[in-house]
DNA sequence: ACCCCATCTTTACACCGTCAAGACCGACGG
DNA sequence: CCGTCGGTCTTGACGGTGTAAAGATGGGGT
């Protein structure tokens, strides 16, 4: 029942539904997103959505999971391509910041706390955020060890640089800041 | 004419809508602030902003201009209170952090890009942002002076540190973060 | 073969931003 | 003192949005 895609039924609606919606979110950003207007880009009618998303915050949230689950490839990516501590947290950062400038919709809805409470977050995301924290730890804790530092600071400078990371990417994403700024803000940092 | 608040012709519309408009979005998010919901609060028809505001836009930009300007006076405040340049550095960075904690509304309106776009800026806002980057930059000055060093990456460390505080505040307005997390990072940063 | 029910459509309602036309009233010239 | 003028506000309307309820459709299990 879930494979054709022809027929009346549509088959697959929720898959079209999301593309469609991922696909506006690149355009505009997430408070213009419109149900009806998903809708229409599916080809189905304006109440079609409600049955697999409860209502425009489900959708949202969905589309939303998926980016954040592009956001930690991408973060996954970047740690693994560097293997000193220190150009590893560049790396990542640099990373955060790329996915910031290059889908500014996507990163605002990623961490839209409307949609997806940082308290008590949805089954589907949790994972997510927990693998991204680690992720974050573990880079930070292997830098304090190439220094030669013990691990006393390191919930505080997690948070230092995830700060860092993240304002610049929302500067970024913003228009506030050009992203040529963001290399030489960050190298700055783990100076 | 533009004294008396009796009347019919209400005397002082702008500031009244304004004002409604300010305490509408210390309860609800930017994107929740109706025009209509602002008209009903001011006690007059759901037209009458438009004379005063082109749009929807301009009431929520004249809006965002009001909250920049109490931003703004907060990070004075902050910088004035202190005198050591480490100090003052934490102090900003935590007037920056309160501000986006105890009005995340009006913060993330003050950063809205498309309300207010960095690029050519609002004549009103211009010289707000101006001065807010002198700010910074003093005081970022002030710190590498006190510690023995030159100018040389003075622009690199004043983005690093506005991305660090700008994320670190947007965390906490996101209550990604919790407010008791940012004194220690912003230590750990100019240590 | 039949019926069930998940899926999709239709219809309707309240709210929103925006625009055009009209009502109101203070101010200014005669 | 009176009239008209123009800025201010109201009324009414249009298209768009999210959401709920009721009706149509057709695939899959018994």
């Amino acid at each position: 029942m879930s494979r054709s895609s022809t027929g009346y039924h549509h088959g697959d609606l929720r898959r079209a539904l999301l593309e469609a919606g991922a696909a506006l979110l690149e355009e505009q950003a997430p408070a213009r997103v419109s149900l009806r207007e998903v809708a229409r880009r599916a080809g189905v009618s304006h109440a079609a959505p409600y049955h697999h998303f409860g209502d425009r915050g489900g959708l949202l949230k969905a589309i939303g999971d998926a980016c954040m689950g592009d956001f930690l490839a991408r973060q996954e990516d970047a740690a693994a391509t560097q293997s000193d501590p220190a150009d590893r947290i560049v790396a990542l950062g640099e990373a955060y910041v790329s996915f910031a400038a290059e889908r500014p919709h996507a990163f605002a809805l990623v961490f839209d706390p409307e949609l997806c409470p940082p308290q008590d977050p949805s089954p589907e995301r949790a994972p997510l955020i927990a693998r991204n924290e680690e992720l974050l730890a573990e880079c930070v804790a292997a830098w304090l060890t190439a220094r030669g530092r013990g691990p006393e600071d390191l919930e505080a400078l997690s948070t230092a640089f995830w700060g860092a990371v993240h304002g610049l990417a929302a500067l970024v994403g913003e228009g506030q800041l050009g992203r040529e700024q963001v290399a030489p803000a960050l190298r700055a940092l783990v100076r």
